[in-house]
RNA sequence: GCCCCCGUAGCUCAGUUGGAUAGAGCAGCCGCCUUCUAAGCGGCAGGUCAGAGGUUCGAGUCCUCUCGGGGGUACCA
């Protein structure tokens, strides 16, 4: 890793045990960023936390540290103490140019593969078939896609799950008003499935006789009839092409081989079920088949059951996600599963946790996690509703958002050729959309906001895309020049003014920010830190001039770090999903 | 009732897993384009980190309680 971090983090570990033996071998240099950047580039704040078991003066303690620490090459000063037992470092320039000149011509910017590499599965998306996709799956897909992205680059063997919901009672309902209504499925749009879903609602919920047809047309289903699984299949159809144009539109990677929905568990439920009474957790109450996992209660104090089988005989998808889990962990050797799943469900998965753990079948290591997230609101604070408060369909803000964006460039940018203004509304308007949804901790609802996700300050995509069209910018306007022959290696970064020093250390901070994404899924980390390097990219621009630089040597060295920002920002932005455009 | 999550500047949000004087953007005010995209940069102003205790050398961060908001809580997913 090129993050100074780690070097700095091996030179404490030997430090530590230098002065305090091989007992602190082990010991966390507790290395952060300089919050501050009058006490230097970085600090370790060990000695303080170190003082009381080692039972000496915190200061002390950070003397001592000092004495044994081979800063040279890698500061520029012997480190000082400060406060209670502060260690500043600041970060030599030579030792800046030697770290970021192997960056210049790696595709990966610095950032290693895990030595750990886990087999990822994630789990995201996840739309109903016979529905359009809405708002309400926005972030699962948007946020999915990202951690899938982030933890391919981390060096994770990553497999996609779209865990489609394609059974249930509701489709016998959806079915059999087709059949009434004599309306073959075939060559229907999503949109005609979403009316027809919603009149089959109604007949289902006021009127008794077509409820009861419906439940025997699930029956039907269940059992595999001729006609009902054809109009089943041709749902299914559509609404795979559906969620393909969805998904096309805004560049999320997921394909149809990325789908295991919910029906394709439905022969292994039974055994569940089975198994889970042969570990002998299972519990008959009320006629239904229960797990009742330790820690949870129900609203009269009594232990709270998850229902596997109900009373009926039917499943539910407590049932189905035990299925799907044991698939992953068994079959696809899952070490790792996360859940891209909306925060309302923690209670529920909680509990699928607790039962694959007490019977077992998430064996030892393998990583149960629930990325929660919070809802998208409207401007009323509410759950996000159009106007007329409908549900807000994928597809009109994937339209609204190119829209916005175009006119934003019309307004900027009149010139430019109309397919290219399309091109770009595209990325910016789709990038500001999921940048909105990325850069927020996802464990908070946030509010949505057009203007505010399109702004072109602040911690916004435009911003970022902005940042990188202006370093392109440069080189548009003069190409480097081949090395001049014998003065300086094109490749070579000379760290002199302030502004390149900062710039320089953000963008060595790139691995750290990738690992630390990677472990907890939070993708507004990776965002803070882009949006941190192109205004330190801002800084240095206004400081810092490139193409007119004084000498050769700084000219060059200069366009080095433009083009290692650039592709830094593209890279970060690509782990988002999110695109870059070459003007705007 | 019980459980989970949230509460940081007028607004929208960060705060690197407990570190120094809590940071951005917007909105407000003041500056900077004969020079690589001013969609930018610099500055001013703005805070009892919901409140009260506690742990600690040190708390926005951890623990307890209170208040406020949201969600969940037996056969939907």
């Amino acid at each position: 890793m090129a993050d100074p971090i780690t070097i700095l983090q091996d030179r404490f570990r030997a430090a530590l045990t230098a002065a305090f033996g091989q007992d602190h071998a082990d010991t966390d240099p507790i290395l952060r960023p300089a919050q501050n950047t009058q006490f230097g580039d970085y600090q370790s704040n060990v000695a303080m936390s170190l003082a009381k078991t080692l039972g000496k003066k915190p200061r002390d303690v950070a003397d001592e540290i000092v004495k044994h620490l081979e800063w040279q090459n890698v500061c520029s000063e012997i480190p000082g103490v400060a406060g209670p037992g502060f260690i500043n470092l600041k970060l030599d320039s030579a030792f800046l140019n030697e770290q970021l000149a192997p960056l210049v011509g790696d595709t990966r910017l610095g950032v290693t593969k895990t030595h750990t590499p886990d087999t990822v599965v994630v789990d995201y998306s996840g739309p109903n078939v016979a529905k359009e996709m809405h708002v309400g799956h926005l972030r699962s897909t948007i946020i999915g896609d990202c951690i899938a992205r982030v933890l391919v680059f981390a060096g994770d063997t990553v497999i996609r799950q779209n865990h489609l919901g394609d059974w249930g009672t509701q489709f016998g309902m959806l079915i059999e008003h087709l059949i009434e209504i004599g309306r073959n499925t075939q060559g229907a749009h999503v949109k005609d499935l979403n009316v027809f879903y919603q009149d089959a609602k109604k007949r289902f919920d006021s009127d008794k006789d077509f409820a009861d047809r419906a439940r025997k047309r699930v029956v039907a289903l269940q059992g595999g009839d001729k006609e009902t699984l054809s109009y089943w299949h041709t749902l299914i159809d559509e609404s795979k092409r559906h969620f393909n144009e969805v998904y096309q539109r805004l560049g999320v990677q997921l394909t149809d081989s990325d789908i295991r929905a919910e029906s394709s568990y439905n022969d292994k439920l039974p055994g569940v079920v089975a198994d889970l009474e042969k570990a002998g957790v299972l519990k008959v109450s009320q006629g239904a088949s229960c797990v009742f996992p330790e820690g949870f209660k129900d609203p009269d104090g009594n232990p709270l059951p998850m229902i596997v089988r109900k009373s009926d005989g039917g499943y539910l998808y407590a049932t189905t996600d035990l299925a799907a889990a044991r698939y992953r962990i068994d079959e696809l050797h899952a070490t790792r599963i996360v859940y891209v799943i909306d925060s309302r469900q923690s209670d529920h998965l909680a509990m699928v946790f607790a039962t694959l753990r007490a019977v077992g079948w998430s064996r030892d290591g393998v990583k149960l996690e629930h990325v929660a997230f919070g809802t998208v609101l409207g401007p009323d604070r509410k759950p996000f509703k159009t106007r007329e408060g409908g549900t807000v369909k994928l597809i009109d803000l994937v339209n609204e958002a190119e829209a916005r964006a175009l006119k934003e460039i019309e307004s900027r940018n009149a010139d430019l050729p109309t397919q290219e203004k399309k091109n770009i509304a595209h990325t910016v308007g789709i990038g500001a959309l999921k940048y909105a949804d990325l850069s927020n901790d996802r464990i908070k609802d946030y509010v949505f906001d057009w203007d505010r996700m399109l702004a072109f300050d602040g911690n916004t995509a435009p911003y970022l895309q902005y940042s990188y069209t202006r370093i392109k910018s440069i080189f548009r306007k003069a190409p480097p020049p081949p090395p001049p022959e014998g003065v300086t290696n094109s490749s070579a970064i000379l760290i002199v003014q302030p502004a390149e020093r900062a710039l320089a250390i953000k963008l060595l901070q790139l691995p750290g920010v990738i690992q630390s994404v990677a472990e907890s899924l939070e993708p507004h980390r990776l965002c803070t830190y882009l949006y941190e390097l192109a205004a330190a990219y801002h800084k240095f621009y206004e400081t810092c001039p490139v193409l007119s630089a004084p000498d050769v040597a700084t000219r060059s060295s200069r366009l080095a770090l433009c083009d290692l920002c650039a592709r830094t920002i593209a890279k970060g932005l690509e782990l988002l999903g999110i695109g870059v455009v070459e003007q705007m």
